[in-house]
DNA sequence: CTAGCACGGTTCAATCAATGAACTAAAGTG
DNA sequence: CACTTTAGTTCATTGATTGAACCGTGCTAG
């Protein structure tokens, strides 16, 4: 909980953001849950993320409204961690981010290509579809493996995001 | 220069993207220089940030590509740094952030509005001109206080922002 | 019944980064 | 010559991250 002391100067909606968002690790999570992921052990082996990080960044997007905990069996009892409304609404600036990423720092290609459920088109690099004329909301995506990707990665979820999937839906 | 040495087994743009920009502070910077912060000395008033990060922070800008620091008086000798097309093509992904943290994490109002120069029109929340039916390139933005602004620093750049102010142009 | 295991954590020592204050250095000004 | 402005660096302290080890609950196989 680092930012907020000194971001608090700054009166201006991305500082403010970025108190929440804006951690080490932070957006990697919420980009993990946008595919589907729910389960803490996911996360862990999905990220190579330390434990007690992990932990602190869940219990602190909980926290923001971000993320919503609950039980989904009883026996054992169980939690997972889904996307709230107000996390879906990080898509934008999360495409936005990575297709700038995409662009500047690699050369391979886009490592993953979304596509619009209700007519099958391709989205655009700024996540809209071009069939549709508008962006989509996550939960009408899915994501399907781009030319760019060279996951060597072998846990289950980069096995699962190896097919396509439909976002949200849970991974793996 | 953390999170490259972990981040790199995730095969993902919004990774690679992150090792770069997504340090603390690093975004705050940026969005700086999209105003107009040029000088060493205006970004540190203006931030409240440590001048060891900062220094940090603008050489790694810097490396990366994303600012440009270059000689602007010769006596005595002073240096700037401006935002690189990399840097500016930060403008989706920055101001799809602050429209996030403006709707959910604030109850003001916008604190800053932006208007296409060249048409005079305000922009609608996701950056489009409504009149243009496009997306402008920061220069051809004009940001002006908005109702949500209560900034009580008294900076220079602070105090400039103060005004309707064309986006780039040195500041203060 | 008991041993082992899967899951979701917590704890802890070591390392690494951030902070803020003090200091440096070059050049110009009165 | 003293003083200021600008752009840094240095350094001790504090705080965050890391990775390994440990814990507790409740199933499951023998």
């Amino acid at each position: 909980m680092a930012l907020g002391k000194n971001y608090e100067g700054q009166d201006c909606s991305l500082a403010k953001a970025l108190e929440l968002i804006g951690e080490r690790w932070t957006m990697l999570v919420i980009r993990d849950a946008m595919y589907g992921v729910r389960r803490y052990g996911d996360f862990l082996a999905h990220l190579d993320i330390p434990r007690a990080v992990l932990s602190q960044r869940l219990g602190a997007l909980v926290e923001a409204g971000i993320l919503d905990k609950r039980r989904y069996q009883d026996h054992p009892p169980r939690e997972e961690y889904v996307l709230t409304d107000v996390g879906r609404e990080l898509w934008p600036p999360m495409q936005a981010l990575a297709h700038w990423g995409e662009r500047h720092l690699s050369s391979t290609g886009p490592r993953r290509l979304f596509f619009h459920l209700t007519c099958g088109t391709r989205l655009d690099p700024t996540a809209h579809c071009p069939a549709c004329g508008t962006r989509p909301p996550l939960e009408d995506l899915e994501v399907r493996p781009g030319p760019g990707l060279e996951s060597s990665r072998d846990d289950a979820v980069s096995v699962a995001l190896r097919e396509p999937h439909r976002m949200l839906t849970p991974l793996p």
